[in-house]
DNA sequence: GTCTATAAAAGGATAGAC
DNA sequence: GTCTATCCTTTTATAGAC
């Protein structure tokens, strides 16, 4: 039991510890007001009264509203990607590939928990940089390193020609993104349908494809 | 003298009128706060210590601070597309076109100013819904319009293979937003230097140029 | 129009009992 | 650990004098 308490922070109690759900509890109204209203609109007041629990419960388990709100947030950070980072495999049609991966991104970043997620950070990242960071490297620095390993193998077998592997990389995402994802954060137009990220998606591989023909 | 007095509301004082420069004061300080604190940060006492004037007299211009932070915002949005939307030859080369725009548009759009606009507009998006609107149709919309326009004229001529002129604007500006986008959206980095400027707007040309080629 | 002064409310944080 | 009650600062908005 030597592991830093900041590691268990939000995890689920061990067995054996006086505990009961309360701190899940206040994680989980933490979450909603939190990602709904964002840092500043959110009271101490309303997330102990979404929970259920008095607000020196909340102090208590969480010291302060800064630090209540990094803690809950870098959390949410670290699954932001879970759907996407399945390992692409090397050995089969590019198209296909990178067609599977682009529809697992789109209807992974586009969800509302997500946007939400990524409003908040955005709205913050001055008062807390550091949430930016773990929010970017958790999500799309990690989709970009996967998907850059797997472009280089495509290069070195002649497959695509690809020049910079992290620029590419990223361009294909910027395409997924598209002008959806600045509704999106605007909060103008509602997830996409299957048909929008169908055709997104499509319209990006091709587009990616064409640009890194060998020869 | 029968426009509304909303139409101008921010404009400078008409010749004749009883007018000081508080206005204008009031006006620069809001933009200064709101933009870098964000509305719920911004104390109505920060804004009138920062034009230099009694919080009294700020209220008697706006009323109140969601009033305040409309106009204010509302009206930076006008401007935002100003440096792009010059007008695209149809005669000319489309690489150098593209090139051109390109170019503008990156270096428009990731100015320190408007990236904390944008931040602001984001977060306030649920609150304000009318003000996210207005800037999607000062800013990507307007972008999206011109550039569709040009490109329906490159493939009535047989230049380019353009299906959905709409789709294809919207995925230029994806590709030049990038990933740089969201890291300055992020605050993790500062405004692209000329080279990546450069390199950002050559890589999207290109891009784009290959997947829309004719034939 | 502009200022000083003040009302009225909300919100972060803590004290002390159990 | 948890709750009730309270402190104290900040902040929006207004009153009233000049």
């Amino acid at each position: 039991m030597t592991r830093a308490t900041t590691a268990r922070t939000l995890q689920t109690a061990t067995v054996g510890e006086a505990q009961t759900g309360k701190r899940q509890a206040i994680v989980a109204a933490a979450t909603r007001v939190f990602l709904s209203a964002g840092f500043g609109a959110a009271s101490m007041d309303a997330i102990a009264a979404e929970a259920g629990v008095s607000k020196q419960t909340v102090y208590s388990h969480f010291g302060a509203k800064d630090a209540l709100f990094e803690a809950i947030l870098e959390d949410k950070c670290r699954g932001l990607m879970r759907p996407v980072r399945l390992p692409a495999v090397p050995g089969g049609d590019p198209a296909k590939t990178l067609g599977d991966l682009a529809r697992r991104f789109i209807a992974t970043v586009f969800t509302p928990a997500n946007m939400a997620l990524f409003r908040v950070v955005i709205a913050e990242s001055a008062r807390f940089p550091e949430l930016a960071a773990a929010f970017y490297r958790a999500g799309p620095a990690a989709a970009v390193d996967d998907l850059a390993g797997y472009l280089t193998g495509l290069d070195r077998d002649g497959i695509l020609a690809i020049g910079d592997a992290t620029a590419s990389a990223r361009l294909f995402f910027a395409m997924l993104r598209g002008d959806i994802y600045i509704r999106r954060l605007l909060d103008l137009k509602p997830a996409p349908s299957a048909a929008e990220m169908e055709a997104v998606a499509e319209q990006a591989v091709a587009a990616f494809l064409a640009a890194h023909a060998p020869g």
